[in-house]
DNA sequence: CGATGTTTTGATTGTACTCAAGAGAAGTGG
DNA sequence: CCACTTCTCTTGAGTACAATCAAAACATCG
């Protein structure tokens, strides 16, 4: 965090999570990565990183260095376009993060969560329906602004509704409609 | 909104704020321009605009289109650069804006708007301790993420503890320190 | 095994939302 | 100029929700 920028970095395997600590001391999570995702276009714009990525289990990355990106020959056009494509997604992402921080209850931010995390093992060749979450309770509440206690609440309750089954990490959605529609 | 990027715009007079619509209809205030302020720099990634900008009042602004900031010829770096420079402030606002909306009590997050509209007051050459918002309080809600009557109320407490002197949208400051160091 | 970190659950509290009503400001047309 | 409408703003009362404090079960690791 605040580092010069050096480039940009493949996720080839594992998950971070993307974290931003505040002057007081006071850490959010923005984001979590999984294979396929790229780490680092937030220092694109003035050549400083705002985040600091912490590995949430075994990780393999990849650096694509500065010069390479920014080389003037255009021969980098096809890594030019991931780089748009990659900070264009984080943009969505971060406005479908403010919009589901402002959906009232937190078991739908939750159900939510559980769902975006399910489309994303789906499209890595994994089983959408049954998955182990690769970040903490705590991680969770800070990406979605709730306490870790409320986070684990809003599970149980998914739980005692029978939308899923929770074991500590591991997540196995039974009525995936359910979920879906779920709107408290 | 979801208009194919034609070029920024400089706010030459007046103040606007720019509103993202969800698919749900709900609105949200993502910023406010004044004098100065560059917009539409969230059209630049993917080539379309994510937010619509409204004038809380009468406004001048200034277009600058998309062929001569892009221009091949490198006669338009200084523009380039100002591009840049606007699109990184922009995300400091964003996550200044998070920050903010995870402070837990309404009337800090409303001091702190306060605090941050006579800032931008004084880089207009306005004077910092009595200025004329030019929003609603259901903006400045949307904006912080509270109910209009909660941003009502904070303002009326702020102005009880003789912090500030509130007549509807004419505000003064009346000890800028105690609003700096507000801490509810 | 002890030590540390994570997760669950309970009880209580506080804050902001909701609903509601009225006052004030601003603009429209007779 | 004055009703009339339409916003905006304020304030009150009650409620719902998540935060907090606290304790115990569970997991992980050296």
């Amino acid at each position: 965090m605040g580092q010069l920028f050096g480039g940009l970095y493949v996720v080839r395997l594992g998950a971070l999570k993307s974290v931003i600590t505040h002057t007081d001391g006071y850490e959010h999570v923005t984001s979590f990565s999984n294979r396929g995702d790229v780490l680092g276009s937030d220092g694109v714009c003035d050549g400083h990183y705002w985040c600091e990525a912490v590995a949430l289990n075994d990780c393999e990355v990849i650096r694509l260095p500065a010069d390479i990106i920014f080389s003037s020959d255009r021969s980098s056009d096809d890594v030019e376009r991931m780089l748009y494509w990659a900070s264009s997604r984080e943009v969505t992402r971060e406005q479908a993060a403010i919009t589901v921080m402002h959906t009232a209850k937190s078991e739908v931010r939750v159900a939510r969560f559980i769902l975006a995390q399910s489309e994303r093992f789906a499209a890595m060749g994994c089983s959408a329906s049954r998955f182990t979450l690769p970040m903490t309770r705590r991680d969770i509440g800070s990406y979605l602004s709730l306490t870790l206690e409320t986070v684990s609440r809003a599970f149980s309750t998914l739980h005692q509704l029978g939308i899923i089954h929770v074991s500590s990490r591991d997540i196995t959605i039974c009525s995936m409609d359910t979920l879906r529609t779920y709107e408290g």
